[in-house]
DNA sequence: GTCAACAGGATTTTCCAAAATAAATGCGTT
DNA sequence: AACGCATTTATTTTGGAAAATCCTGTTGAC
């Protein structure tokens, strides 16, 4: 009963069963950061040190609702945890509370923050604002290998599973990672690394809400999202100027869909 | 002569002229952190923590541009600089990284982001989408408290002493710091706490071009930023629809400004 | 003459233990 | 019984040293 194990080859070898960290949502088919031999740093986009490799589970494990809200993290308990030492979970800490995908107390451990509706429409609004401003970048400088780019993710996103029974967990979950990927194809061509480096992190904000989200889709709503997207598609690459306010609707959408449930009883998706 | 030095009661009082790095580090005086007066740092919003006081130091050293960009900051240069341990120095690198003012190259010390068109137009996108949001929600939701503050900020900005050589830096820095007040009270009623931290993040940013912006400031530029300052203190008051437009227009001149002068040929408003 | 491997040096990254600090608790007093 | 103060505990914070890693200059071979 691990949560995300941050296996090296090296050190940091196994890290206890704790159970004090809430339900098992046993794994997530994490692509191990390091995979075995001497392990050249040089792969993928994976984790050069045991900060990030930390800083990544843990972000992974706050955004797939593993540590749940309103618990207090104990940087002991993190370091049995992540088998690793302070520094590099001191590190991980320190980076998402900078991102605000976490939030310090003093002398009581971190915790992650509570949904509220104040938060959700707060974090739509800059990303609202945020992705708007990068898709009228990306439609002026985009060309057309951007354009392929877009067409695979739709076509990508049309031919998912569609699961239209809520049982199918992992297939939502992949939905919503072709969805994700989509959506970040609309905007590559904008030339503006910090603007999308920020959007990342509203998405990641939004994925906070990624539960809520997939406990309650209907394969109706779906319908409908599939459908925006397909008009979205053909307008941004069309250059219509009303792209952007299509964006901004379809987001719109997203955030009041999961504001109809936060106020809703069972607030734990878990 | 050490810039910028962190001890409590009084910190950072004033900063040296040293313009450059690694000269004459054989000071050394390590300003003893803890053990010298008690400093009970409970003081008002400052820092509690060696980390946080050299969080804010290297901050302050790095918008001041008493840091030049492009310079690798090598850690045991830090830390004698800094006259702290090594954890205080890797936590506030990390924080200045993830809020953008640093990037680390892997084992080349981290380095203050040489300024650039392109970054000056990323940065100033944001916080103009950002901002407007902000302010139309300040508009919605702010009431007579806010105006009034409104009005004080804006009065403090008009009685600054407008300095029309650009001999008197000081009177320049003065009126920036009245200026910044001003913008942050025309949001401050936006109930979106994320929205205005990321906002102050992208002041910060622009705060890496006030050394550019100084240099050039001519007194017929000041009249006119305060023109366009009164009305926009009017129609934001008045709930003018056309208030978010207006700053927006504002905060493009204000890039307009600084871009000129980027091409241009001495970069280096030091 | 150019390229690649190797050794040396420098820097970061990490672990660990001690110090400092805030929260919690128990005790005595009013 | 309630309040305030001193102690105790739990946690963070920090400094330094060791280990891992990377960069650089040099040498040798093709």
């Amino acid at each position: 009963m691990k949560c995300s194990n941050v296996d090296f080859p090296c050190r940091l070898g196994l890290m206890s069963d704790m159970n004090t960290f809430s339900s098992s949502t046993a794994d997530a088919g994490r692509s191990d950061t390091r995979s075995g031999g001497k392990a050249k740093p040089g792969g993928k986009g994976s984790a050069q040190t045991v900060a990030e490799a930390t800083y990544a589970a843990l972000k992974e494990d706050i955004l797939s609702g593993t540590v749940l809200p309103g618990n207090s993290l104990l940087t002991r308990e993190l370091i049995e945890r992540y088998g690793c030492g302070i520094s590099p979970i001191r590190e991980a800490l320190a980076k998402l509370v900078a991102e605000g995908l976490l939030e310090a107390a003093s002398h009581r451990g971190v915790r992650v923050p509570l949904p509220s509706v104040e938060d959700l429409n707060d974090i739509y609004r800059i990303r609202i604002a945020l992705e708007r401003e990068a898709l009228v970048l990306a439609m002026e400088h985009g060309d057309d290998h951007w354009e392929g780019q877009i067409l695979s993710a739709a076509h990508r996103l049309s031919t998912a599973p569609l699961p239209d029974s809520p049982a199918s967990r992992a297939a939502l979950r992949d939905w919503e990672a072709r969805h994700r990927a989509f959506h970040t194809s609309l905007i590559a061509a904008a030339p503006a690394p910090r603007l999308k480096r920020m959007i990342a992190q509203m998405v990641d904000q939004t994925e906070r809400y990624r539960a809520l989200r997939l406990a309650h889709f209907s394969p109706t709503d779906i319908d409908r999202f599939i459908h925006e997207h397909v008009i979205l598609r053909d307008a941004v690459i069309a250059r219509d100027p009303g792209a952007p306010d299509l964006l901004a609707e379809h987001f719109e959408g997203s955030r009041r869909f999961v504001e109809a449930f936060l106020a809703s009883p069972a607030a734990d998706g878990a």
